[in-house]
DNA sequence: CGGAGGGTTGAGATTCATCAACGCGTGTGG
DNA sequence: CCACACGCGTTGATGAATCTCAACCCTCCG
């Protein structure tokens, strides 16, 4: 029988078991089996027929597309208590992304058929499913969003400014999980782009430092504020925010 | 009672009531009402509280993000049979995209009180909401990858393709169902670029007339195969396929 | 008849990707 | 212990691609 860690550390708890009974809990990890991988390894490719769904114990991962010159599209970056391929399952036909493990990861997979007999089983499953997936696709609009209509230095405002809300809003200082390369390929632009663009950012108040942000004041990203951010910030309503765009 | 039309013209039935029993389909059409709205209507808007989810019964409408400078983000396009806000309702917080009639519409509203009570109830219906979202998210990460490494030729080519393979395979013949500027902005381009775009294709077999598109023979749009296609597409691994970059 | 909106075409400006070189830290093997 | 190669990130110069702006044609409709 696998027992998962009982902590995952960065107060990430798997959000796909959220309040789910034990009963049906042991069933899925009962059936479920523990994969290992190395760095850069691909576990599933485009094309591919999906096989289950994956949750990350250990390490990072991405999600991505390839086309034919070789050019990648990164979909999402995956941390411990993280899932990806549960959206993959219910789509019908091959995969349309390839996942890459970015280091060292360790991973439960919840083969197809245990998933879709409990998403019959179990409604709270699935609704954990389904708010998981329109998660998933609410980053996928803002992505859509951000590449047609804003400008690099308005895509790495807005991904600073989650990362601090993800960080706690009285922290002035937060670090970038990923690669900078990595961050920049998903935030659709090249590595150089996105180092000029942290450049500019110094101007603004954001003190870049290797892989560590530091903001000069809790204002400082409130520049790349949208409804969405808003409905997670403390300050939103309460102090100056004065700067938000949403009060123009 | 509200009775649904028997006959979604353009073979498309609604998706969201498939294989429900007729109990639970009473039970969701008897707390639903129907909505009428004229042309460019915003029936939501980013930041609202989500009310429920739409049905589209006539009409076109479309799902968008706007900046602050007014640019649009087009999501996506629907026609008869579609639905929209499904996803939102679960995402918890306030709508992220805005919701805009393009013709004049008649919609099926089914509150969000009854949405939620129904995927606990009928794991059907929940399946068939993870099915629907989960093929707006494949389209949306389809848009992410076209927007990040596919030339505004590919774009065009890709969703005509798509548009091809729903018409029928045999089919030389098909229209576009959306105003041309429409398309190209879901596409991420100006209308300007499209039109240029669309010239340059008339040197690859592909006729433009108006909303009318001919292809010179069927494998006039194989250039812009991909995984996703193929795997509906009848001629793929069959006949001739020479020109799909999956055999290269 | 005149105006409005959709679509097309042309010329110019802008922006970002590309290519190349460099600094730096790390790990490796002689 | 040092030399070296390698990967990541940065910086600079260049060019290509697409957006922008403007003018035009066409159809539809009052």
């Amino acid at each position: 029988m696998i027992t998962l860690p009982k902590d995952f550390s960065g107060a990430k708890r798997p959000r796909i078991f959220d309040g789910l009974q034990d009963r049906n809990l042991e069933i899925i990890l009962s059936h479920s089996v523990i994969q290992e991988h190395d760095a850069s390894h691909l576990l599933v490719q485009q094309g591919d027929k999906p096989q289950g769904l994956y949750l990350v114990l250990e390490g990072t991962l991405k999600t991505l597309r390839l086309n034919e010159e070789g050019h990648e599209a990164t979909i999402r970056m995956l941390e411990p208590g993280d899932t990806c391929m549960e959206a993959v399952l219910f789509m019908g036909g091959p995969s349309p992304i390839s996942v890459q493990a970015m280091t060292k990861s360790k991973l439960l997979m919840i083969p197809e058929r245990i998933v879709k007999a409990q998403v019959l089983e179990d409604s709270y499953f699935a609704v954990n499913l389904l708010k998981i997936v329109t998660h998933h696709y609410k980053n996928a609009m803002h992505q859509i969003d951000a590449m047609n209509i804003k400008s690099p230095l308005q895509r790495v405002g807005y991904y600073f400014l989650t990362k601090h809300l993800e960080a706690g809003h009285e922290n002035l200082e937060f670090s970038l999980p990923f690669r900078k390369q990595t961050i920049a390929n998903y935030l659709g632009m090249t590595p150089e782009t996105f180092s000029r663009t942290l450049k500019q950012m110094k101007g603004m108040g954001i003190e870049v430092e290797d892989d560590i942000i530091r903001m000069r004041d809790a204002f400082a990203l409130c520049h790349f504020c949208d409804m969405d951010s808003a409905s997670i910030c403390h300050k939103h309503n309460k102090e100056d925010c004065g700067q938000c765009p949403l009060h123009h």
